[in-house]
DNA sequence: CGATATCTTGATAAGCATCAATGTGAGTGG
DNA sequence: CCACTCACATTGATGCTTATCAAGATATCG
């Protein structure tokens, strides 16, 4: 039997839903994953948008406390839980990307921790931009909604939409389409992501 | 040379800073630590309490990107990262267990990303008191400053202060002291920490 | 027992949520 | 090809939760 398998799933296809039993750890191989926990009454928060090189599943319980579903059309590599832990106890390398790229996420996680307990809309929004920049150009592709985003950054769909025209009209950022941004001026959007004086003059 | 050794450090003692080079890893034998991020202006996120058996500095780059100090008194086990890591590659019982508690970390990371964005005040203190209880009994120690608490949740000390209160006017705890919280109704403060609904009555 | 940090309580204000409406773009069927 | 539809995004008006500012109460420690 093979040790892993490849999958492919569409945009909005689940992976996996809270409660559900924690029998696999998936790899992402390509596309946006989106990865979120609810309250009863329907409130969500995401807790990240992993891509290729993430690992989901890796909870240490029985069952899955969070939910994962697919932003854009995604491919993963699924192990069963026995082949991925029997992976990780023989082989060193192998477990010791698993800890890294873990203690990647435990350090993204702090990150955010800030992001949502201690930083204003403004400096959320910026943060965003600035982190999702890293990952590529000047350029960068929103695939997620409104409401993605504001699910991920503790704000509603109404604040981020605001904020974001607030950045434009700053001169910060072009926005040709809803799922596209330009950065214009990276250094005042990263000031704005750490700091919180400095700008007020439109 | 020994593998690791033995250090105490009092209320107060600082642990690492932001900025340090990363070129140890504790594990937490006895006592309370705090973790936080701070940005330029001075406001400050907690990101934990980590007690017995939780492992810092485990991030993956040169220099730590967060803080630690004692809450408490302390005792940290200490392992020069070169050290650690050698035992992570030869001894996998002892790889499997880092990985297993870091596992947990992103949990937990995760349930507080969840408080913080989209919690209200009463929710995450009843949260907060719900977590630290299922560390003990039903009377529970709070050996931060409110300051701290309120560094943890989001939230500023008087919202602390002001939401403490009117959960022991509803019956739902008593403050013998205030580092000293007893948890009358663990039913009602868990749903108020996960629902929303409900209460209302005082 | 007095000094000082911590905690609590009160009054006011700000930031963001909520409620409500309008605008925009992609996909569909006539 | 174009009107229709529906989800998504933007903008505006108002209100609520929590922050801020200010004062007093309590606890701790030398």
């Amino acid at each position: 039997m093979a040790i892993s398998s490849l999958m492919r799933k569409w945009p909005g296809e689940i992976v996996f839903a809270e409660g559900d039993a924690a029998d696999s750890v998936y790899e992402v191989v390509a596309g946006m994953v989106r990865r979120f926990k609810l309250l009863p009454d329907g409130r969500r928060q995401i807790t990240g948008f992993p891509t290729a090189g993430r690992f989901l599943g890796l909870a240490p319980g029985a069952v899955c406390t969070d939910a994962a579903d697919a932003v854009t059309e995604i491919t993963l590599c699924h192990y069963t839980r026995a082949a991925f832990e029997r992976l990780a106890g023989e082989v060193p390398d192998f477990a010791q990307r698993v800890l890294s790229v873990a203690a990647l996420e435990l350090q993204e996680a702090q990150n955010q921790l800030l992001l949502l307990g201690r930083k204003t809309a403004v400096e959320k929004m910026a943060s965003f931009l600035v982190l999702l920049a890293d990952r590529g150009a000047d350029a960068v592709d929103l695939p997620m909604t409104r409401g993605d985003i504001a699910d991920y950054l503790g704000l509603t769909v109404e604040t981020v939409s605001r904020t974001l025209t607030e950045l434009r009209r700053k001169g910060l950022i072009a926005l040709p389409s809803p799922n596209r941004v330009e950065l214009h001026d990276r250094a005042r959007l990263a000031a704005l992501a750490w700091h919180t004086a400095a700008e007020s003059a439109a």
